[in-house]
RNA sequence: GGGUGUUUAGCUCAGCUGGUUCAGAGCAUCUGCCUUACAAGCAGAGGGUCGGCGGUUCGAAUCCGUCAACACCCACCA
């Protein structure tokens, strides 16, 4: 080991062990009663995506906490898959085939699902590769998808259960319409920006006056498919209007004015123009007050035969023309700037159209009860739990979920509809036919009478089973392996997503299982980079994890996010903090190659390393329950921070430097085994953040048999504290430290070992540590320490290093009587609070002792600077 | 327009029910060191009136009020 390089290399290590993990199964997990199931499922990335510095940050955590419980015993399974990610992959397919000069409109369904499957199959398992190189230990022989047979047959059954039990309807809404991928987004799938746009002011002509009326509308395109005006019946300054009708600016159509409570007399004029058809408020509207119903817009966005001017134009050209139309024609009062809110599809980013159509809607009034139930009363709980909140709030107002989609790739509707009209619900043709005959009375109806719903469902509609159909609930209800397995343990998923799939699996786990789907979920942040910005491909932003992992070692970029990374905080992502996690793998390395390095010998154990072994014990002990502590409340990056100062600090710069033998000498067996016993616990601590190079250097700590793998050795419980041993090693510490600042104060160099004058008729503890860490030739319990001696305090003890030549007196007396200074402060602001009556007569007991106790050793301290100050100056 | 959260060292964050060890950690900075595990390192050092103001209390980073800034979520004001 020790012609090993003093740097790490990351790069065959971690392939090499990523490829025996997998050759010797470790990665797998079956039921076994005989153990405690831990459980997460992957949230699956779309089929469509590539590894970015979210996922690894995600899949990071998720890692961490499958090995970590694999550690402590538990029968670990994290189950991996991806999702189809219905209307993102259509957009995908359709623009490729774009591409190859082929429009969507020119294919069959089944064509054009045939282009979807094989895009599927070139890129739907690159992300699965790429988390490979992360290190992520899935059960990959369980991979699914969110469209193979088993989570397409559960979906189905679901749809049809639902609507059975009537909770799927059918109808005719209000829902936002995507023009770009020309379907229906549910409300969850628009994003709402502030736009700054402008308002314009129209005159609309009053039948039979000479005047105007004027509207305030941001959508002047829409006026083809106005059907009224509104006004508040409690408007004094539109009262005129009362009972008027007016004619729509260009349009020339009559409209009536009509009132209404709804409408804000402060806004604009006062007036407001009605457009059923193209926005919810109008579409209120018009259902109250029986309005006609214009649309006049075409799936994509153009303007539609109905508007009857500006066919065939986008909706966005068609609003610049119009307001040159209109100022030319007279009709416009003025624009205005103006700042409002538009909605945007999630995913094609273009705005969201209000739109009138016939689709598929969950109810949620009674699924959510249980949900928000089961939260609020923290069987399930959220990490940061202020995310309750959010939910809560989503929870209690829930509209009902429109779950269909004009889209072709993803779970077809299961609907059939009959040739004399009416429809069937059933999972799959044959029964539709059944159930159709049965319906219609009709027995001479054949499958081919039937015509199926041309849609398929919401993506979320499957990934909303995940936890479930993973484990083939719903076709196999209380199979062994759902038994074993749900619910699940922990769901590490980003807060984005709480209301598309946490709070839908939550719902979905109490109607089909009637049980939590888990027990955690750990929202993690966002990543951004180091200004804060959010990571886009637009701003170039967003480092490649891939080539990190090849810069820095996956371990090294591990440690790097999870370092920054408390639970819900969003992470400011800089190289730095993957310089940071390779250094600390350097670290590892290189105390490796030194204790790889000493030969043993049989000899007696010193004494100070005798104790440092004892001491270091009892560190390890307290930093493994710490760490316990901390997964246990999800406190990864505090975890982490405990091992690392464990590891650096105390192993390395106190425990490491204390029992090193002298260059070429041998060390004792005793403090041989200790190390190594140290050694083999550390990394297994260290294991579940940075899986690569723990398992390199415990395969080389000793003789492994071939298939054995740290990932299922044992993260030992806490053993017993020695508190007193501990708090003695901080003095020692503080002594070691003051001399070495004397040394490097007198330029006196590490080689000499020095004379350590202790102020007090005693021994220090430890006194051996203190002459090795220190490099102390003797300690000399003196009275007055020598007047060339430099000094420091530790606690109220004074201790002195002798100088060989002169010191510089005046400089001493000045460091000491700056001290001195201090405590004769710090003892007046102790004496003012003690003689405090109220103070002391309402302070608990052990606060005010507390007190006395800190007068008594300041009194201490400045006594002992006093002495020291006057002996200097004899 | 409602709601939630945040504000502590240059940066990222810990500080649980107010009081020993309360002003901390890591990184960054500065000063020495190529000391035979590691310069991706070692040994030291500096740096914060805990966002502002007011209150409760013997005592406030911690509790209350208020203001400000930022972030996020929700909402049908054209």
């Amino acid at each position: 080991m020790n012609t090993l390089a003093t740097k790490y290399d990351p790069k065959n290590v971690e392939d090499k062990w990523y490829q025996y993990w997998i050759d010797h199964n470790l990665f797998k997990s079956s039921p076994d009663p005989t153990r405690t199931p831990y459980t997460i499922v992957i949230p699956p990335p779309n089929v469509t995506g590539v590894l970015h510095m979210g996922h690894m940050l995600n899949e990071t955590i998720q890692d961490i906490l499958i090995r970590r419980a694999r550690m402590e015993g538990k029968n670990a399974l994290w189950v991996p898959g991806t999702d189809h990610a219905s209307i993102a992959t259509e957009a995908k397919v359709v623009k490729r085939l774009a591409e190859q000069g082929i429009k969507k409109t020119d294919l069959t369904r089944e064509e054009f699902l045939k282009h979807a499957w094989e895009w599927t199959h070139e890129y739907g398992g690159i992300i699965l590769q790429q988390l490979r190189k992360v290190g992520a230990s899935c059960d990959w022989s369980r991979t699914a998808f969110t469209m193979d047979e088993k989570r397409s047959e559960s979906v189905l059954k679901v749809f049809v259960d639902l609507y059975n039990k009537g909770l799927i309807y059918r109808g005719v809404r209000m829902v936002n319409w995507d023009p770009a991928a020309q379907t229906a987004l549910s409300d969850e799938e628009v994003i709402y920006k502030e736009e700054h746009s402008k308002l314009y002011y129209l005159r609309y002509k009053i039948v039979g006056e000479d005047g105007y009326a004027i509207v305030a509308t941001t959508r002047p395109e829409t006026i083809m498919g106005d059907t009224a005006m509104c006004i508040n019946p409690n408007d004094p300054k539109n009262r005129h209007l009362h009972g008027k009708r007016v004619i729509v600016p260009l349009v020339g159509r009559e409209i009536p004015v009509i009132e209404d409570d709804y409408v804000d007399i402060e806004f604009g004029t006062g007036c407001l123009k009605v457009t059923p058809a193209h926005d919810v408020n109008d579409y209120m509207l018009g259902e109250k007050h029986h309005l006609q119903s214009i649309d006049i817009f075409n799936d994509d966005g153009t303007l539609s035969e109905a508007a009857g001017l500006y066919v065939g134009m986008d909706r966005f050209a068609v609003r610049k023309q119009i307001e040159k139309d209109l100022v030319e024609a007279g009709l416009m009062e003025k624009v205005e700037a103006y700042t409002n809110k538009v909605g945007f599809s999630e995913r094609t980013k273009v705005a969201i159209e209000p739109k009138l159509s016939m689709q598929w809607f969950l109810k949620m009034t009674d699924l959510v009860k249980p949900a928000l139930e089961a939260v609020m009363t923290d069987d399930i709980k959220f990490y940061p739990s202020k995310f309750k909140n959010t939910y809560r709030h989503w929870m209690t107002d829930t509209k009902d979920w429109c779950i269909s989609r004009q889209l072709w790739w993803g779970h077809r509707i299961p609907a059939w509809y009959l040739p004399q009209g009416g429809f069937v619900v059933a999972k799959d043709a044959e029964e539709a036919l059944e159930l159709a005959r049965k319906q219609s009375g009709d027995q001479s109806l054949t499958e081919a009478d039937l015509r199926q719903d041309e849609d398929c469902l919401d993506t979320w509609f499957s990934s909303w089973l995940w936890p479930i159909s993973l484990f083939d609930g719903i076709n196999n209800p209380g199979n062994e392996e759902l038994k074993y397995y749900y619910p699940t343990t922990d769901l590490v998923t980003g807060p984005d997503i709480i209301f598309f799939w946490v709070a839908r699996m939550i719902i979905a786990g109490y109607e089909y299982m009637g049980d939590k789907p888990f027990k955690n979920v750990y929202f993690t942040g966002i990543v951004r980079d180091k200004l804060g910005r959010k990571m886009s491909k637009s701003l170039g932003n967003s480092p490649d994890p891939l080539e990190l992992i090849e810069r820095f070692g996956a371990d090294g970029v591990r440690m790097g996010l999870m370092l920054a990374a408390p639970a819900g905080n969003d992470i400011l992502y800089d190289d730095a903090l993957c310089e940071q996690g390779r250094n600390f793998n350097n670290k590892i390395w290189n105390a490796f190659r030194l204790v790889k390095g000493w030969e043993t010998a049989p000899i007696e154990q010193p004494e100070h390393s005798r104790m440092a072994v004892e001491w270091f014990r009892s560190v390890l002990n307290s930093t493994l329950a710490e760490v316990k502590d901390l997964f246990g409340k999800f406190r990864l990056n505090e975890a982490l921070m405990a091992v690392y100062r464990l590891f650096w600090e105390e192993f390395s710069a106190w425990y490491l430097e204390i029992v090193k033998p002298a260059y070429q000498q041998p060390i004792d067996q005793a403090t041989m085994d200790a190390t190594l016993e140290f050694f083999d616990t550390l990394l297994r601590l260290l294991h579940p953040f940075m899986p690569f190079i723990t398992e390199e250097l415990w395969q080389h700590i000793s003789e492994r048999a071939d298939g054995e793998s740290i990932m299922y050795a044992r993260i030992p419980e806490a053993g017993d504290i020695d508190e007193q041993l501990l708090s003695q090693m901080e003095v020692v510490k503080g002594i070691v430290s003051g001399v070495r600042n004397i040394r490097t104060a007198k330029n006196l160099g590490n080689k000499d070992a020095l004379t350590l004058q202790v102020v007090a008729q005693t021994e220090p503890a430890l006194p051996d540590i203190i002459r090795k860490a220190g490099n102390i030739s003797q300690i000399c319990p003196v009275e007055s320490k020598d007047a060339s001696a430099a000094s420091f305090l530790v606690g109220t003890t004074e201790y002195a290093v002798p100088l060989q030549g002169s010191i510089n007196v005046d400089e001493e007396i000045a460091k000491l009587q700056k001290e001195l200074d201090y405590y004769r402060g710090f003892l007046t602001s102790v004496e003012k609070k003690l003689s405090n009556e109220r103070f002391v007569a309402n302070a608990p007991e052990a606060v005010v002792n507390a007190e006395r106790k800190k007068k008594a050793d300041a009194e201490s301290k400045i006594a002992t600077l006093t002495e020291g100050i006057e002996a200097l100056k004899k």
